[in-house]
DNA sequence: TTCATTATACGAAGGGCTTCGTATAAATGC
DNA sequence: GCATTTATACGAAGCCCTTCGTATAATGAA
């Protein structure tokens, strides 16, 4: 399954998971938090995720409710493939490495990481 | 500095970061051992790009030699942190996380990992 | 010199993404 | 009932990316 939503659709993605099922007007006042945004706008781009499978909506009520018909960490998991299959050659320890150079990261999550890498050592 | 470039502007890139300061020709050889390309549209983006800044070239010749404006690691870095913004809340070691848990790493390639983060300790 | 080869320059088409204006129908309030 | 509000539908413009065809100039070979 292909998995590779653009910049727009991320964001009413972001607002479908974080929400759950709802209505373009949700989705637009959210997203009208950050941004400009106009309502059509926003309805024209759920009716092409609708189309794409990226969403599906329920048409009972007048105003349709949408849901995701992606979940997060498919489509994280997607956009980190893409990512790693362009930049990295491939490899995704590359990635992982220029990633946690580039930050700094609290102990909390440096030992996060290490409980990760022994559940992999095990595992092998 | 803005640095996400494009999917056939990273493919070219590939090229000149791999064999250096290289002509259209150049790029276009070695993009044909993969795929089709014409050599016109290697040319025309590669005119592109250098009005982008992510090229230059130098004109002293006939065929004009290119050169990437910008490197391997900076690209990575654009990229990497673009993904982190837009699909993992900022936090770059959740990148990390995901990007480690989704494939398998050689034992080497883990305690490349864990040296890495050895050093993230000790400067904290 | 003349013809074929090999460069660059450039316009334009086609496709995808984003945005918006307008049309229309349903619901609501007075 | 009737005007206002609030939905969806839809066409089209604008922008960017990619691709290609054609024009033109420089080079090289016979």
């Amino acid at each position: 399954m292909e998995t590779k939503p653009t910049n727009s659709e991320l964001e009413i993605l972001h607002v479908l998971w974080q929400r759950g099922p709802s209505l373009v007007r949700d989705v637009h006042d959210e997203l009208s938090k950050r941004r400009t945004t106009g309502y059509t706008t926003v309805l024209k781009l759920m009716q092409i995720m609708a189309e794409k499978g990226l969403v599906r909506r329920n048409e009972d009520n007048r105003a349709h409710v949408y849901h995701a018909m992606v979940s997060e960490s498919e489509t994280q998991k997607g956009l980190t493939d893409d990512l790693v299959d362009r930049m990295f050659g491939g490899s995704a320890h590359r990635l992982a490495l220029h990633a946690l150079g580039s930050q700094k990261a609290t102990p909390e999550e440096l030992s996060e990481i290490r409980r990760l890498l022994d559940q992999m050592e095990e595992r092998s």
